[in-house]
DNA sequence: CATCGATGTTGAG
DNA sequence: TCAACCTCGATGG
């Protein structure tokens, strides 16, 4: 799944186009229809990101929560617009493409030549663990495809959502009770207060740091591939118990945790690999082999030290680690 | 075209 | 600890 960079780039598309605006909700797959119609005909009152877990909430004082697990995704489609952070990366993208460096912006002013010949066109914007952009002659709103769990229509823009592991509606105490139960995440509390949570937690604990950092409980976000990334940037060996960490590491290690996320959402990818000069950073940003220091990297030499990445399974995911840097 | 594996969590045992 | 979830890109034939 997309780790918690992708949610909040999620979180931020729903803030954009659909919070403020009544909301016809239905569950084309069925799966789903007691719950769309508690929300149904509502305006969206807000929507945020906790780690992977997005909420969004209704005038009704119902929260809609989503988490798309492994292979979710959220397809959106109409007149879409990317947010605000990244006006300065802006490009124009007429087909399907996998945005690079720049974030994925729709400059639907440009399709002048596609209005003049009065060609039906829909924009869609596909988010999960990768971005995608395309433009297809179809009708507003689109045909559901697939198995559309539950799909979020305004006037102009929709929302379908597929393949989720979570999607329930909330009141706000279970929103509470469900916020309560995720760790700190740095974009939403980068206080001092939130870092010393997650240092006191983590050196408390004799479970192995490659545990923790998965840990929703101890920290918010983090999956399989920050998870490796993390401790080869912080030289720790995955095995090393919570406890044997000093005070600094841990803290150097929520910073730099603090410090990729940010990256993640401003570029859409888990982009974990720095010192790199301007063309090689943009090739690494669209190529995932060039991504990372060592994920899916077994076998190959690292990158450092040219000994062979190494990989084992911990917390029942692959956990990939370079002996030698992180011993 | 069939098969595999994945950035994740849940719940059964 | 492991199967289930039930999507979809990558891989192999």
């Amino acid at each position: 799944m997309p780790e918690g960079h992708s949610v909040h780039r999620i979180a931020r598309q729903f803030a954009r186009n659909f919070v403020g605006k009544r909301i016809r909700l239905s569950s084309p797959q069925g799966r789903f229809v007691d719950g769309a119609a508690m929300l149904d005909g509502h305006t969206m009152t807000d929507a945020r990101a906790v780690g992977k877990q997005m909420f969004l909430e209704f005038d009704n004082g119902l929260w809609l929560r989503v988490h798309l697990g492994l292979y979710g995704a959220w397809d959106f489609a109409g007149d879409i617009h990317a947010s605000g952070t990244d006006a300065a990366l802006r490009g124009r993208r007429r087909r399907s493409v996998r945005p690079g460096a720049a974030d994925v912006t729709l400059d639907l002013a440009g399709e002048d030549s596609l209005q003049s010949i009065g060609a039906p066109r829909l924009t869609r914007l596909r988010m999960a663990e990768d971005e995608k952009v395309s433009v297809e002659p179809d009708g507003f709103p689109p045909e559901p495809v697939g198995q559309v769990r539950v799909r979020l229509l305004a006037d102009d823009v929709v929302a379908d959502l597929r393949g989720p592991t979570a999607c329930v509606v909330l009141d706000p105490r279970e929103v509470q009770v469900a916020m309560d139960r995720l760790g700190p995440d740095p974009l939403l509390d980068d206080s001092r207060a939130a870092e010393d949570r997650f240092v006191t937690v983590v050196r408390k604990k004799p479970t192995p740091i490659g545990r923790l950092l998965m840990d929703q409980l101890v920290v918010s976000g983090i999956g399989n591939v920050y998870r490796a990334e993390l401790l080869f940037r912080a030289g720790l060996n995955p095995h090393a118990p919570g406890k044997s960490l000093s005070d600094e590491q841990a803290r150097a290690l929520w910073q730099d945790w603090a410090y990729l996320l940010k990256i993640g959402v401003e570029t859409g990818q888990m982009m974990t690999r720095d010192g790199l000069s301007d063309a090689a950073y943009g090739r690494a940003l669209r190529r995932r082999a060039d991504r990372h220091w060592v994920y899916k990297r077994e076998g190959l030499p690292c990158r450092v030290c040219g000994t062979h990445i190494a990989l084992e399974e911990m917390a029942a995911r692959k956990l990939y680690w370079c002996p030698e840097c992180q011993s």
